[in-house]
DNA sequence: TTGATGTATTCTGTATACAGAGTTTAAATC
DNA sequence: GATTTAAACTCTGTATACAGAATACATCAA
């Protein structure tokens, strides 16, 4: 009688909703940086009460999205070339724990998840690249066995989007980066826990210096 | 005409309020592991209405301090030792980062730190013991210049002080780990940046390690 | 015209009210 | 006595209502 169903997963409330409503928008630069944001248009724009905004506002404010302004509520965070800069440091150093754990468990990683992404990086999809790239990133994370990374790096991934969106041109998406994934999942697979974190370290670090120079420009430009 | 007015810090609401006051009592074991949360009883409690409760237990529950239980609200979060190997190997990196950034800026860190922390661990103050090594630790990430770290650090800060509680005895508290600061200072004084992250990393590993098998065992203990 | 002061508007944060989902208790049937 | 069914209760999440604070606007004086 029992047939194995698949638990039913815990309808999503309007908080959580609007929460990635707005995390999206913000990400994808929809919401664009430094304009204020009013609970009421939010809330009709989603046909929810200001409940609901409220409350996935202030989760938002916790993750660095929105800023506080005090007295008119609250801006849509400035993109921040320095801020862009510790987030980079602090992702490569749990990319970097996180390929050291993922090689103590000798992982193998997927080889199609990097051939799919020498073919996104063929291609002319942005949105594909991104894509490809972050599919080989969290499949670290997941290796890692640690679920806290995962979760940090989530949120990461985000701030950089929106960074990204803003250069329009991103040239963290050459090809090359894939020889270099590639190569850290030799040294994962082999157990190699030093190699690996240095490999990944160094690719996160030069990806963030690559984005935060171009960021640095384009702002430059736009205050022209 | 002008007196020098302090500028009055924008007051806290309410939602920081109870969010203040309920990681406090979770962290400190006032709210025990593993009991249910009711948004009345707190807001009771504090004298407020269920709205801010509602709000501050959707940030802890972001932080992990507080579990959804599906159909009944949410649950102070049991103590497992696996998460809290997770915390530390997380803390490990950022600590590590933290240390190496500082170095980087040959940042010197006050002397009075390291011997109010020595006189400290002669005593049987727990809570100066523990203060002091915060307050060691603090100065890193504050030299870091990165104020994410500082941000990390200060909600595992509340994880780990819980599992401290539930052990009761702290031989992470040892007097040894003074003479590892000193050491960890003196690398980043000296702007030796491989030193310092090493140091501070196996710092934090042994801590890591003792506490988790401590609380291992404080948890057979309860089960028994 | 410029500056200051008072008023109106707007927006937030908190409290209360309401509706739905789940759990426990009680009753009824086998 | 055990098991199923139904009803009452409890608790959460959302909506509405209310009060306070800040800003913008308008009015008035110099």
């Amino acid at each position: 009688m029992t047939s194995h169903l698949l638990k039913i997963e815990s309808a999503p409330d309007l908080v959580e909703q609007v929460y990635n409503s707005l995390l999206d928008a913000i990400s994808d630069g929809s919401m664009a940086p430094g304009v204020r944001v009013m609970q009421e248009d939010i809330a009709e724009q989603l046909a929810v009460s200001r409940q609901p905004v409220l409350q996935a506002l202030r989760l938002l404010k916790k993750d660095g999205f929105v800023l506080d302004a005090p007295g008119r509520g609250v801006l849509v965070a400035p993109l921040d070339v320095e801020r862009l800069v510790q987030i980079y440091q602090v992702r490569s150093v749990l990319d970097g724990l996180a390929a050291r754990l993922a090689a103590r468990a000798r992982y193998k990683i997927d080889a199609q998840l990097i051939s799919r992404g020498r073919a996104a990086a063929h291609g002319q999809d942005i949105k594909a690249m991104m894509s490809a790239d972050g599919a080989f990133h969290t499949a670290i994370y997941v290796a890692s066995g640690n679920p806290l990374i995962a979760q940090s790096a989530q949120l990461h991934w985000h701030h950089i989007r929106r960074a990204m969106g803003a250069v329009l041109q991103v040239s963290t998406m050459r090809e090359s980066i894939w020889d270099e994934h590639a190569a850290i999942a030799k040294a994962i697979s082999e157990g190699d826990e030093d190699a690996a974190e240095i490999l990944i370290g160094k690719h996160g670090e030069d990806a963030g210096r690559n984005l935060a120079r171009q960021l640095s420009n384009a702002l430059k430009i736009l205050n022209r």
